[in-house]
DNA sequence: AAAAAGTGAGTGAGCGTTCGTTCAATTTTC
DNA sequence: GAAAATTGAACGAACGCTCACTCACTTTTT
């Protein structure tokens, strides 16, 4: 797993590799009771003994609860910019290459829709200054799907499009990954990921080749 | 305005139409103060002074704070629904239908789009069974999409697609509504409302035009 | 033996909800 | 039509409980 940005958030522990370690118990232990119960409902207490800590132990680590909150996020999200950036890197170059990009962010959002759909929950629950940082998170990922449409377009692949037209698409890959979480309720009923995949990537790429206007 | 299902939700008082009105204002206030503080913060005392009842008064025309929280979601779908099926009754008959609708309908998420972001955010504090409830009355404003598009497929302006496209279709319309509101964090920097109907109103109209595979 | 890490009972603010009471308006009684 | 009885909406102090966070103390490490 990625450590991300760990720095923002104080401790009262020397050891630096005791706080990395201690986080991951936490964050790990955070992430299952939260998509279980929800930020709220998930005491401090049940946190600290789902770690292995006490609550006093816990607390030297983090300053706040929502500190938790904020380390769960950003793990999360470095865990999907980790396997989209791994699919960027081996994926084959060609006009393919958007596409496999797609399909493998849309199989990590299936993973893990638990934890997306957490982050839609709960992210507005953070103190601002740390919702901008989980957007930009979020944005990092986003770019990436943009630069691979920009790529594209410079390789002669995809017609002339605007800045802002690969900008929007490159959020609706984002947001359509999402989608897949937080309208299981009504897709698990008609479609398995992969129908997804297809339908979506074919709606995404027919939405880029033929620009009309 | 709509007065949304109600029904499920008991009250102590007799006069039917005295409990419409209260429940009208505690509605109202409770939008602006959810909106502002968000469901958890926003105590009954809170809500009950912005009512301008007592909070014993406020209980008797509810019994748990959740009631609250799902008169305000289903207020908030019974506005959408409403400007949604307006559009649809006025709109002129031809290949533009299906555009006038999308137009619209973004049009009201952008209007509300405070309205749009708390749903997103409150809905799963609801008790399961009312989640459900909030759940089918946004299915039925995308079921509302499918059905133009299925329209327009009849009159031969669409060329043949097959259920399951036109059914992801009309769930990206309505994703795309709400993903206007939050994005704006990101949107709001680059483009303005109408902008962002024409590209993403393109973007569909293309997808429905030319179905390749 | 000093420093660092760990402990968990204790604290108190904050919250949703209840319920005994009030009182203006309405209905019944004489 | 005055007096008595009934109704039910409004009230808000009080209750019981939860829960994030602290700190004096113990254990472990160096």
């Amino acid at each position: 797993m990625i450590t991300s940005d760990t720095k923002d958030v104080a401790t009262q522990i020397k050891n630096k590799e005791l706080v990395i370690e201690r986080r991951r118990q936490i964050v790990d232990a955070a992430v299952k009771l939260f998509i279980q119960h929800g930020y709220h409902k998930t005491t401090t207490r049940a946190l600290a003994k789902a770690t292995g800590l006490s609550i006093g132990s816990m607390y030297e680590y983090i300053s706040t609860k929502d500190d938790i909150l904020y380390l769960v996020c950003m793990a999360i999200h470095a865990e999907v910019e980790f396997a989209v950036k791994q699919a960027l890197a081996k994926s084959v170059e060609g006009p393919d290459a958007l596409a496999e990009v797609i399909r493998e962010y849309f199989l990590v959002c299936d993973r893990m829709s638990d934890h997306v759909l957490l982050m839609y929950q709960a992210t507005h629950f953070l103190p601002v200054k740390w919702q901008k940082k989980v957007l930009e998170a979020e944005l990092r990922i986003t770019n990436i799907f943009i630069k691979a449409i920009n790529e594209l377009k410079n390789r002669g692949a995809l017609p002339e499009l605007d800045e802002a037209t690969i900008n929007l698409m490159g959020h609706n890959i984002s947001v359509l990954g999402h989608t897949w979480t937080f309208r299981r309720w009504y897709y698990a009923k008609n479609f398995n990921v992969d129908q997804y995949i297809e339908q979506q990537t074919s709606f995404i790429m027919r939405s880029l080749a033929e620009k009309s206007s």
